[in-house]
DNA sequence: GAGTGGTCTAGACCACTGT
DNA sequence: CAGTGGTCTAGACCACTCC
């Protein structure tokens, strides 16, 4: 006589097919069994089989194709993005002639990809600061702010970390160089730091504030995610040398894809 | 004669409580209508309506509650852990008195919670070094480790950020001081650099890896997390003054009650 | 055209919560 | 006890993919 396994139907059906995926059984990028076959494997129905589906998709071990199948998901390589030296890299990068700079952009010094490869979409505004935002800068909320949008997309290297960015300066300070608001110039050539430094601004350092939460409907379309991945959220302030913000920016990354790390340096014990 | 919406019923339902609740019609910890209430004012049936809150809370945005209904998530304040500080602050502390240390804790330096809110699970174990750690640790798979197991829960408080955490030290190394194999010393008082001062290891560097997914099961059962809820990854390798690695760990956290803060301080730019 | 996952219905029973 | 969300069924039609 078994013991019998109290959990609703859907949940062993799920832990059913978790071990067959764990196990090997099914590798990545294989297909399921379609549902009506799982349906009659388990003994249940087809609603259920769904259920149980859902419950791992969720977890980010299947995708589902419509007309196609259900597939076991291929773990993708994580990209790493060392901000301990990125920032200083991209700090010494802007006081380089174009020349010198060449075509070597910040995305590459994290994927290692062409720039060809990739699409970037850009647009300027200048709108009211919104009282999250001017907390930040220390301003009165509606201050006038130019906010810049920029996304990565590709559709061809999955691996590669695509993401959406909001930044924020004060429209008093880049209001002193026509050319910052020519939103022909998009992406700013040289990088932030280097236009920033036309109108005499130096950043001194930057605080990193990072969070994760479930992707939105608009991320998911975006960003190339499946149901149930997570973003990252980079919340990247910059202080300039007189202590003031000089930017304030959000990016948001797909979590499977993106890898933040940064090294503390610790002061020796007295001998 | 109005447009039609050729979006699937259970979206169009999820999208309009969606707006319920961003405009405040529905506020924070408000009980939404019954299903059944809701079929009825949408004009669909029951499974749809049970589709579309099965969207919304994967956003995270609602929570279900068996026999109670279905309320508007309050939302968490987040935890902040500043690392460019708080390593520092676990090293200097690590050369105090137990006096001098008093009942200060690394957990209340994040929170300001008091020790007795808090209930600690830990345990020791000795295993062989699986590929991935061995790698980090430079060493060859199977090397004899210690590895700790922790996790941090509580019922009450529920904006703690609890966490589960696996660290690894390499056995050869720890096994010179008994004490640090002894289980009933959990956690290690005065922390793991205080500890590994006793065998004569300090830490001259650490690296934290972060990255997020989504919750497992056993994770949303830990962490009191909700369905559909992100964890943030940690993983930290501590090096000593010889530049091994003396101490690789992997933390979970609640990514909506957790974020992770890093400064990094520039050079100037020559005058 | 056959097979797949996506959507949807109408109904049923259950365990849990509150009174 | 009545009301709630959780589970489950049997069946239907659809849009999509692939042959």
């Amino acid at each position: 006589m078994t013991t019998h396994d109290y959990r609703p139907q859907h949940i062993q059906v799920a832990a059913g097919l978790r071990e067959r995926i764990a196990s090997g059984d099914l590798g990545p990028g294989e297909k399921l069994p379609s549902e009506p076959e799982l349906a009659a494997a388990y003994g249940v129905s087809r609603t259920t089989v769904r259920h149980a589906i859902d419950v791992i998709r969720g977890e980010g071990l299947i995708r589902t194709e419509k007309g196609r199948g259900t597939f076991v998901r291929i773990p993708r390589h994580p990209v790493r993005r060392d901000h301990t030296t990125r920032y200083q890299w991209e700090k010494d990068r802007a006081l380089l002639t174009p020349l010198e700079r060449g075509e070597t952009g910040a995305t590459e010094h994290d994927t290692g990809l062409e720039m060809g490869d990739l699409l970037f979409t850009a647009g300027y505004e200048m709108t009211a600061a919104p009282g999250d935002v001017a907390e930040r800068f220390g301003i009165p909320e509606g201050t006038p702010m130019l906010r810049r949008t920029y996304a990565t997309s590709v559709r061809e290297a999955k691996d590669v970390p695509l993401n959406i960015v909001t930044s924020w300066l004060r429209y008093d300070l880049v209001a002193a160089n026509p050319d910052l608001l020519d939103s022909g110039n998009e992406p700013w050539p040289g990088g932030t730091m280097h236009q920033l430094r036309t109108v005499g601004i130096e950043i001194d350092k930057i605080t990193d504030e990072l969070t994760g939460r479930p992707a939105s409907d608009d991320e998911k379309h975006l960003l190339d995610l499946d149901d149930g991945e997570s973003v990252l959220v980079l919340r990247k302030t910059s202080i300039d040398t007189a202590g003031d913000v000089a930017e304030y920016s959000e990016v948001i990354l797909p979590g499977d894809r993106t890898v933040f790390a940064y090294t503390t340096q610790l002061q020796r014990w007295p001998a």
